[in-house]
DNA sequence: CTCATATTGACAGCTAGCTGTCAATATGAC
DNA sequence: GTCATATTGACAGCTAGCTGTCAATATGAG
């Protein structure tokens, strides 16, 4: 029956609000004794795992958040030293975002916390459960996206 | 190997992350027409499906949030007469929290949307796969939050 | 009964999402 | 080359999480 499928599904929703609340919370605990928050975290990793300076854009497209939202956070970064803006040579306003050497020693060290923190969290869930999982979420996301686009209705 | 189930888990959390900022948008463009956002009608929800009427950390509880943010929405949701506060018998202080009847009309009103919503997003994902999901992200969710209880680390 | 402790709500203030509007710059059609 | 359109950043302001602190009330040990 269709029922059954849509309170599976309404159940889903509701552990995703749930798991995305603790995610944030046990990373900002995570990185808090570095000085960073689960949101500049994010960020910082976008900017490293990009081939090369990036606008802001291309970044928030990359993390699925608006460009506003990103903009801020990588200006608070900037003040930091942990970024710097290069000249674009492709566009006047739309500077690159890169990291400094400080930049990236702090996101190395965000990445040696999350190692165990990982490891003891996926302990003894099997590989094939997890990705299936990301799998499921991910064919929601395309979803909600693609209706996004259009005129709204999944 | 190890490092395979940690790729894995991250991402799987990088997918939380998104998914869970795409249904938010979605549920907040689904009820807006009816002068709700997703965080007042997952309020007005969680009201509804307690046993009866329920002080406000039982709420925050039930969803997995703080007293204090969900004492916010529910402060909001009573100026519009959604719900009321009515004493309680055993607290002078933490009264308790019901739906009026517009609001469980509204709430009703947005289970009515969020129905067509729910099938057409869940539309050819088998059930096993759904419950699967929950259960990987639920068990997740139990080791952070058994953490966050002892001395931090998952 | 009394007093230390826990629970709860009120209030203030922070972070990090979001939208909307405007100006500057690129881009593409012609 | 010019001009309409799209992209981008800046700025302002909203929502909804969070924490911290304080006062009021319950609760339990003695």
């Amino acid at each position: 029956m269709n029922g059954s499928r849509r309170s599976e599904l309404t159940d889903l929703v509701l552990e995703v609000f749930r798991l995305n609340g603790r995610i944030i919370a046990s990373g900002d605990a995570l990185v808090a004794r570095i000085g960073l928050t689960s949101a500049r975290w994010q960020v910082l990793g976008a900017v490293a795992l990009q081939a090369g300076p990036a606008p802001v854009v291309r970044i928030a497209d990359a993390m699925g958040l608006t460009r506003q939202s990103v903009q801020r956070t990588v200006d608070a970064l900037a003040e930091e030293g942990l970024i710097v803006f290069r000249p674009n040579p492709h566009h006047q306003r739309a500077k690159l975002v890169a990291l400094t050497a400080k930049g990236n020693a702090l996101y190395r060290s965000a990445m040696r916390l999350q190692k165990p923190w990982a490891t003891r969290l996926a302990a003894g869930i099997d590989t094939g459960s997890l990705q299936a999982a990301s799998n499921v979420l991910r064919k929601l996301r395309a979803r909600l996206e693609r209706a996004e686009k259009s005129g709204d209705q999944p």
